[in-house]
DNA sequence: TATTGTTATACTCTATAACTATA
DNA sequence: TATAGTTATAGAGTATAACAATA
């Protein structure tokens, strides 16, 4: 059974189908450029985590990577090794801490995003000027969708 | 910095950089509504993988997926445990063996298919016509550039 | 006494090295 | 002698249980 997809769908269930394998296979492809640095995946989630919501403890941020917090104590460590974040203590409860990213974390991420992007741009301009409006109209909806 | 995305993007680069985090979401979403089966990243990626090409030996196996031979012994071998593999003689060379996939194995991975395509198949229902549409032609560009 | 985080320990997954059977 | 696959063993990563510090 092939996925090859040379005309437009014609059902919903059809566009479900084929929608479905496209977006799989582009984000693979894309994962592919990634900086070769050598973090593992659960470093490089959390790194991404703090970059987004700004300091969390070691509590909040092993719920939000969905890990127990002992792996946590580990995967930070690994980072803060790394110079990557950074731990300050708690303003008002010294049992706690707090997690930053620091400016090379940020740094890395930055350029990890670039690279992607940047291959992904490579290949948008060898595309002809419709196809870019098709695309230019997609992000909207597949963000959207994303969302749901 | 948000990602959010209520405009069409003006340039490749723009484009770019919203296309490849509306992408990389909604793949994230779709692989949440995966059947919650009790099969590891790697089990579930060979599985696929005998699926799409057909019986292989453990050798061809293991090159496909990028790990060790010894690796592969393991996972085929979990796999064969729950009947989703099988092995069978090699017709002319009785060191290898070949692998295929079991009609269970194959239903496994269809029903699995089946449920991320429900899922987004509901969500395109709740979408208007002309986003349909522009999800129509974008499938086709999208498949094309995960194939670059 | 409850909560936050760490340390101790075990299990899974993958790797390299050594071994067996066949070509 | 070379190749395909397995078995033995070690290194990451994550989990649960037990512990220390603080609220």
């Amino acid at each position: 059974m092939s996925y090859a997809n040379d005309m437009p769908p014609s059902t919903d269930t059809a566009l479900a189908a084929s929608l479905r394998v496209a977006v799989a296979r582009l984000a693979r492809r894309l994962r592919r450029e990634r900086t070769d640095v050598d973090l593992s995946v659960s470093q490089l989630s959390a790194l991404g985590t703090l970059d987004r919501h700004g300091p969390l403890t070691p509590g909040e941020l092993a719920a939000h990577e969905k890990v127990q917090p002992p792996s946590m104590t580990r995967t930070v460590g690994q980072l803060e090794a790394r110079g990557l974040v950074a731990r300050t203590p708690h303003p008002t409860d010294r049992r706690q801490a707090l997690v930053a990213i620091t400016s090379a974390g940020a740094g890395l991420l930055r350029e990890d995003r670039r690279r992607r992007e940047e291959w992904l741009a490579r290949r948008l301009r060898e595309l002809p000027e419709d196809e870019l409006a098709v695309l230019r109209a997609a992000a909207v909806v597949l963000d959207k969708l994303g969302r749901a």
